[in-house]
DNA sequence: GAGGCCGAACTGGTCATACCAGTTGACCAC
DNA sequence: GTGGTCAACTGGTATGACCAGTTCGGCCTC
């Protein structure tokens, strides 16, 4: 009753073997090199029509987890040479939902690196998105007490900026970053508030970017992104030190 | 003659369908929000197979270009905000191998940003790539003389230092601008000759790496990461002028 | 015996044709 | 208006056949 239902979705045939083999991939599992069995016989072994094995050997091979060769067969790629960033998701959470924190550290490291950039490059050529970015900081201001609304709109406000700095490349790793944060958002808000409440700092990039002022704009976007990154990273030693026990995770 | 003939690649029908919709997507012809034509109707348009037509959307979905709702209608997606880096090396050349400028821009842009915390973080934990990294420049030195094989030792330094940073999001990252570099690497041979030839970078990068001194190490990378960017940046601008008179090409 | 041709037996790729399963919207009963 | 129902879409699953590359071993030639 806290929040909306959720949507309730259902996987087709595909999707779960898709998800099955993925799993095997990234957790090692099927080790890359490594050959496939031919699609009628996987077919077969999981009672299902050729048709949905092979739709999801396709979305593997377009994912760079798996080479096709056509009269050849399937073998598996080593994905940490092959893929690209919309395989963080994936890899940050397992089967069972169990975040990974080693690729959590490394998520929250590349926003670190990126974020000065991004601030810099919005200063340069991206003065157009001030104005939006003046409606978030509004709503942040008129949120100050709703930790929740101030995490999703400062979400908004890099979102903003990455648009604003015109870089494509930017933009496409941000998506994989934001869909990857997703998945912990909720777990992190508490830790993130420091980030969040900085409403100074968010005015100060927002009126150095208006300005045009690069240096300036890339260091108060380091500031910003910093009080996060300690923060979440102190929270993951936590975590680290809390499972060494029963782990036994290295690659 | 000068090189090894070109493999000879073929396209099956479900690539070939594939990148015609994927063509449409990128190049603003297909806009985000419009729906596609059912997969019966578009297999006869096409003049293949349902099958073909099915596989090419499911692949199609899979990089967040489109969305397929059972019973629905299939939708295109800005994927500007939804897709992964690995649709960088598409973006930057068209259907007639022309490369895009903006998006070269952004991949050497990204580069820069990256490359200091590849470094520093090597620095930090990624001491056992140092042997590595010393038969990459035992390679360089012997080939002084040859751009073409510095300039694949140089990148093949820069993987090492990747995966020496031990972070799963820059290793992803990093195969989706290799691979948009292999695009027109051969073109840039010359412009990137100076950061090549700078071994005695590399050397000092290598030997602040191996102390751990993670300051040092990020500096050195960004002072030759950036004797090429300069130089790659002053060739666009240089292409950009050029190409003044028949473009409209903003989005 | 060395080299090359050739065909069987794999592999994935294409196809036609059903039918199942969600979604939508017009229509109708209440 | 509200809610149910049904027809006509949409994509999803299933078969079974055949086409097209790859591989490899056996045969033939020299």
């Amino acid at each position: 009753m806290s929040d909306v239902l959720k949507p309730v979705r259902k996987k087709s045939l595909a999707d779960t073997v898709f998800d099955q083999l993925r799993q095997g991939i990234l957790s090692g599992e099927l080790e890359p090199g490594e050959t496939l069995p031919a699609e009628r016989a996987l077919a077969e072994k999981l009672q299902v029509n050729r048709g949905a094995v092979r739709e999801a050997l396709k979305r593997l091979e377009q994912a760079r987890l798996i080479t096709i060769r056509h009269g050849g067969n399937t073998t598996v790629l080593n994905f940490r040479r092959t893929a690209g960033t919309d395989l963080l998701s994936a890899l940050l959470v397992d089967e069972e939902g169990n975040l990974d924190l080693r690729v959590g550290r490394s998520v929250i490291e590349m926003r670190s690196a990126l974020a000065p950039s991004i601030a810099r490059l919005c200063a340069r050529r991206g003065r157009d998105v001030i104005d939006r970015l003046d409606e978030i900081l509004a709503s942040m201001e008129a949120n100050q007490d709703d930790r929740q609304e101030l995490q999703m709109a400062s979400l908004d406000f890099w979102a903003t900026l990455v648009e604003g700095s015109d870089n494509i490349a930017y933009r496409l790793a941000f998506n994989s970053l934001r869909e990857s944060y997703a998945h912990f958002a909720e777990l992190l808000t508490d830790a993130l508030a420091e980030e969040f409440e900085a409403l100074d700092k968010y005015r100060a990039l927002r009126d150095a970017v208006a300005r045009g002022e690069e240096e300036k704009s890339a260091r108060q976007a380091g500031e910003i992104i910093d009080l996060g990154a300690t923060a979440l990273l102190q929270v993951i030693e936590g975590l680290e030190s809390m499972t060494l026990s029963d782990s036994e995770d290295q690659r």
